[in-house]
DNA sequence: CTGTGATGTATTTTT
DNA sequence: TACATCACAG
């Protein structure tokens, strides 16, 4: 095979590795996805059915990426999807088992939050806020360790003082109430599913033959059990991860599985690529002595024959003005005298919150640049009311979209009667569409609801919007329908109340629409409920991304990219590492592991910056450099001061 | 029910 | 800072 010859010795015992289990420990830049686009055409030059291969990634973009990279090699379309993305299409298949109906809602964390608050509203909570926050978490840990709501003891207390099992079991039925799923829920009930059904587990486990895991260091227990599960008996189960990156494991990713495979999978081959075919060699040295700070089990370390490089720069900052000017200065002149494109060069930092900063100065700059990740076009106000009406529009049980569009526009339904409404249809045992219904006819109900002139009229008026998206789903295109919902709400009139956000709010609006028009055209059966999947799955919309822009971006959201010139910026103690890590060794090692990442993104160019004080929190606040700069050997590095 | 203005309080990372 | 929640008046 001619991809072959370009591979090293290493890679290709990976490569050949068809059958059996095999473990890929793989370090930053070692061409990973090479390797693993080579298997796969291996698998398939071999006889593998390409619909046998199931490969599985943590993000949408790692996933598109392989699969075309795959598709570019063989011409063969193979089934790569995140563990979120698969679930979902499991649920999708099989959810009725577990008593939900197909056209299941999933919702994201402001729904999960409004959620509890209805099943914690009549129970008695001193600092609602934090409960609410400490609760989802709990929650959600729960279910990435596999542990029922049957499986919490009784003396297991919320922070507030709350029977932790109880509200766990409330909250699970009324997802079920309302034919909702969370997003933990997406690998959490498919685990169940196949744990309590044995012939839909022997579907799945005869629809794959061949499995492959990228990023294993990051998966959870739940995920474990799912491709345990779905390996189990043809043991043809390849990961491919590299314990120095796992930098997740705040969302339940535990470590154990990357470290214990040969333990799990007994014969397991091992093979290590820990040659870099990406950075300079100070760089590389940089990350070694950093990383090497840490305890680990499989010690590597990177080497490439790129030469020495430049230095890594250090700057001193006196303020994040002059830190976001120093790095404009930079860019223009990599820009501009070294003829690096924009799209080749990034900026991390370790929180949201420090974009601010950069976007201001770049506005001001004339750089262009995209943030990625960060607050999500599908979390805009106006975009999740207009996906909430079409929720309703699929699913007429889901309660928290209709609270959020029945008085939208303003139908003088406000929270009291929402809360009438909602027992009313608890008591008479409806989902809350059909309970409208029969309130807006007069028919019989278990318990009526008291409802003035206007509020029925107003209610009569949203069942019948409702009604006629729901007959239009069946006939207009889905672009259309999008627009119809728009339309027939009035929601721009709702809109115009709202003066200064409102034209950012219309224009989001027609990238909905035209985010549909372009999502049906690829699809020979593009339906509501696919769709509406897909966009709580993404969690950005695609940037347009042929333009050349400087990306900015949190490391976490960097994994798996390379630029030739990167900055990490915001280098200070409580910063980076993070308050929450400090005094606990643990959590300070996992953000050494995230430095390790940033550092290890970087070609050619690395340039570390701190500040000696930031504007955080509304105050000035003297920032210490991070113990991180002091981890790097100075032969690797220069340092400059940027005075404000 | 709705709109307002004040008040308080939080900011890690995300599929 | 900036956002969400709350109290209160219309």
């Amino acid at each position: 095979m001619k991809q072959l010859s370009n591979l090293n010795s290493d890679q290709i015992e990976a490569v050949e590795t068809l059958h059996g289990p095999l473990l890929v420990i793989a370090g930053a830049g070692s061409g990973k996805t090479r390797v693993v686009t080579c298997r796969i055409a291996n698998l398939l030059q071999s006889g593998v059915p390409a619909e046998k291969i199931l490969g599985l990634t943590f993000t949408n973009k790692a996933a598109g990426e392989m699969q075309e990279r795959v598709m570019n090699l063989t011409q063969s379309r193979v089934l790569i999807s995140t563990f979120h993305s698969l679930g979902a299409r499991i649920l999708r298949e099989s959810i009725t088992a577990l008593g939900y109906s197909r056209n299941f809602t999933i919702y994201d964390e402001e729904d999960v939050d409004k959620l509890l608050k209805t099943c914690i509203g009549d129970m008695a909570i001193p600092d609602a806020k934090k409960e609410l926050k400490a609760l989802r978490n709990m929650i959600s840990t729960a279910k990435n360790n596999w542990r029922q709501p049957d499986d919490i003891s009784f003396n297991e207390m919320t922070p507030g003082g709350l029977a932790f099992g109880r509200i766990y079991r409330i909250y699970q039925e009324k997802l079920k109430e309302y034919n909702a799923v969370d997003f933990d829920d997406l690998l959490f009930l498919t685990v169940r599913l196949f744990r309590e059904h044995q012939n839909i587990r022997e579907f799945y486990q005869n629809r794959w033959s061949h499995l492959l895991i990228d990023e294993y260091q990051d998966t959870n227990a739940v995920q474990y059990e799912l491709v345990n599960i779905l390996v189990s008996k043809s043991r043809n189960l390849c990961v491919v991860g590299d314990p120095d990156q796992s930098i997740y494991s705040w969302r339940g990713a535990n470590i154990r599985n990357i470290l214990e495979f040969e333990k799990d999978f007994p014969g397991a081959k091992v093979v290590r690529l820990d040659r870099n075919y990406r950075s300079t060699n100070n760089i590389l040295n940089a990350a070694n002595a950093l990383i090497s700070l840490n305890n680990r089990l499989y010690e590597k370390k990177l080497w490439s024959d790129l030469g020495a490089g430049e230095k890594i720069t250090l700057c001193t900052a006196d303020t994040d003005r002059a830190e976001a000017r120093f790095i404009a200065d930079k860019i223009e002149f990599h820009n501009r005298q070294q003829g690096t494109p924009y799209s080749q060069i990034v900026v991390f930092y370790r929180t949201n919150a420090q974009s601010r900063a950069f976007e201001d100065h770049f506005l001001l700059r004339r750089i262009p640049y995209v943030v990625v990740g960060g607050i999500s076009f599908y979390q805009r106000r106006e975009i999740k009311d207009i996906l909430a009406l079409l929720r309703m529009v699929q699913s007429g049980a889901d309660f928290i979209s209709f609270e959020r569009t029945i008085n939208l526009p303003k139908r003088g339904i406000g929270g009291s009667t929402i809360e009438k409404i909602r027992m009313g249809a608890i008591n008479d045992q409806s989902p809350i569409l059909s309970f409208c219904e029969k309130l807006v006819f007069d028919q019989p109900v278990e318990q009526p609801v008291k409802l003035s002139p206007k509020q029925k009229e107003g209610l009569k008026d949203y069942f019948t919007m409702i009604k006629e998206l729901q007959t239009l789903s069946k006939e207009v295109s889905l672009d259309e329908l999008v627009r119809q919902a728009i339309e027939k709400s009035r929601y721009l009139s709702y809109l115009e109340e709202e003066k200064e956000s409102m034209q950012d709010r219309k224009e989001n609006l027609n990238s909905l629409i035209a985010k549909a028009w372009e999502w049906e055209k690829g699809l020979d059966n593009p339906t509501l409920e696919a769709f509406l999947e897909e966009l709580s799955l993404k969690s950005t919309l695609d940037e347009t991304g042929s333009e050349d822009r400087i990306s900015l971006m949190t490391i976490h959201n960097g994994k798996g990219l390379e630029f030739k010139v990167a900055f990490l910026a915001g280098l200070e103690e409580d910063l980076f590492p993070h308050i929450n890590s400090r005094e606990n060794d643990v959590a300070l090692e996992e953000e050494r592991r995230l430095c390790y990442v940033g550092v290890t993104r970087a070609k050619e160019h690395l340039y570390l910056t701190n500040c000696k004080t930031r504007f955080l929190w509304g105050v000035i606040r003297s920032q210490r450099p991070s113990r991180f700069l002091f981890d790097i050997p100075r032969d690797f590095v220069r340092r400059v001061q940027e005075a404000w």
